[in-house]
DNA sequence: GGAATAGTGTCTATGAGACATTATTCC
DNA sequence: GGAATAATGTCTCATAGACACTATTCC
């Protein structure tokens, strides 16, 4: 194991998703930095001296975007290495995922221009898309992917609503981030009655414009089994 | 987002598994530099010049344990990197994990006396398990959990095995690497009738002592849907 | 009243799990 | 014949999915 130890640059990249006004959205920071001048990235940076990876990525989530930034969930995505990732350096990027609630204004992190959230359907369309710095654009692509698989395994779903929430709320998480439409009869079911510790009734409701809607904060339970099956996308809303 | 560039030294480990006489044993290599003398270790080292880590990964496992060793599976685990990981310098590992079928004979990977399949059972009891490097025990425990959640909804099993193969020889890598016992009669149908492409007969059968099994390989498909449920752990065989 | 949403009821098809049955081979 | 394994058959229960229905609110 001949080890000529190899110096390479590591950075911790976080791809933090949220939903803003019914779309699936990533925050991007601008890079002002040569080479990189005028193209976003993700938020990140070198790993935090004394502080593990997740905790590496939690603080560069709040530094690079604005103090009010804490994921409801964060969780490590992937490591990206390949060679020619970087033209300069070899760059080794250890990715995180993260899901956060909904700010309630569009302020928050808006003090920072540099910083704001992207909706994920302008990449997919290629219209209003961003340039990207390095691989950044496959690494959100692969998030997404990752954030799918685990809406429907996990109850993380929660995570993208603050509390309380409603039934209706929470099928929207899915509707959004699968781009699928739910039958609300079945998934209320599903998530009420069929998966224990998902959530738990508040006792109150909430009036909606339409009839009053129960309350619900989210439950112990971790995982969905059996999980909550994904239909095959039609991708709408 | 002051990048006052940071070195770490960055390695790429595997946990590669594979089933010797009936148990899941994952590759090991001794170390026999300081300060690690008489310890063993995942296979590994620094991320080789010019390929991505995936490549680096694959070669390490054929340079470090002898050159027989081609996994029919190798993905990416999860990367390791708290501060003090390393009691002298800051080291980020990138861990991988494999699958791959028993070797016929115990040579192969024999003639490195250095390297070894080790039996995982003897770290979860404890007994005759050997000193490992770091926190490599750990990142052998997160490969056992992803191996397991792997066989529930994708076609990896069959990565343990060589084509072709009985349908009670795929049942007992679900056996052997789950801890549990399977009703023969639902996991033939599970995964002949109801999972399109995970298998394909061969057309031939194979004598075992007892009647003769039919012969499949492995199909074009990859993911299980709906997933194989694994029963609650009773540690058997 | 009409439209939209929340929540409940009901029916069907599918599949997991339990277990019986038949066939084949070695002792 | 007896034991062990391979493969098929049968039954029950849980649940996903489709859709009807009632209740509530705003227009």
């Amino acid at each position: 194991m001949t080890a000529h130890k190899q110096v390479a640059t590591v950075t911790v990249d976080v791809v933090l998703f949220t939903i803003r006004q019914g779309r699936l959205s990533v925050l991007l920071v601008a890079r002002d930095d040569e080479p990189f001048q005028g193209c976003w990235a993700l938020p990140g940076g070198p790993p935090v001296e004394a502080a593990d990876l997740d905790q590496s990525a939690h603080d560069h989530l709040e530094r690079g975007a604005g103090a009010a930034v804490s994921p409801g969930h964060l969780e490590q995505l992937r490591t990206y290495g390949a060679p020619d990732r970087d033209p300069s350096t070899r760059q080794i990027s250890v990715a995180y995922l993260g899901f956060m609630p909904d700010l309630p204004a569009p302020v928050a992190v808006g003090d920072r221009p540099s910083a704001r959230f992207w909706p994920i359907d302008d990449f997919l369309t290629g219209d209003d898309a961003p340039d990207l710095v390095l691989d950044h654009r496959r690494i959100i692509g692969d998030g997404l992917e990752r954030a799918r698989a685990k809406l429907e395994y996990t109850t993380l779903a929660t995570t993208f609503l603050e509390e309380p929430f409603t039934i209706s709320d929470l099928r929207r998480v899915y509707q959004t981030v699968w781009g699928v439409r739910l039958e609300p009869a079945n998934f209320r079911r599903k998530v009420v009655e069929r998966t224990d510790g998902f959530v738990e009734p508040t006792g109150e409701s909430r009036p909606t414009g339409r009839a009053p809607a129960l309350l619900y904060r989210s439950g112990p339970a971790t995982e969905l089994t059996p999980p909550l099956v994904r239909p095959e996308a039609d991708e709408d809303d």
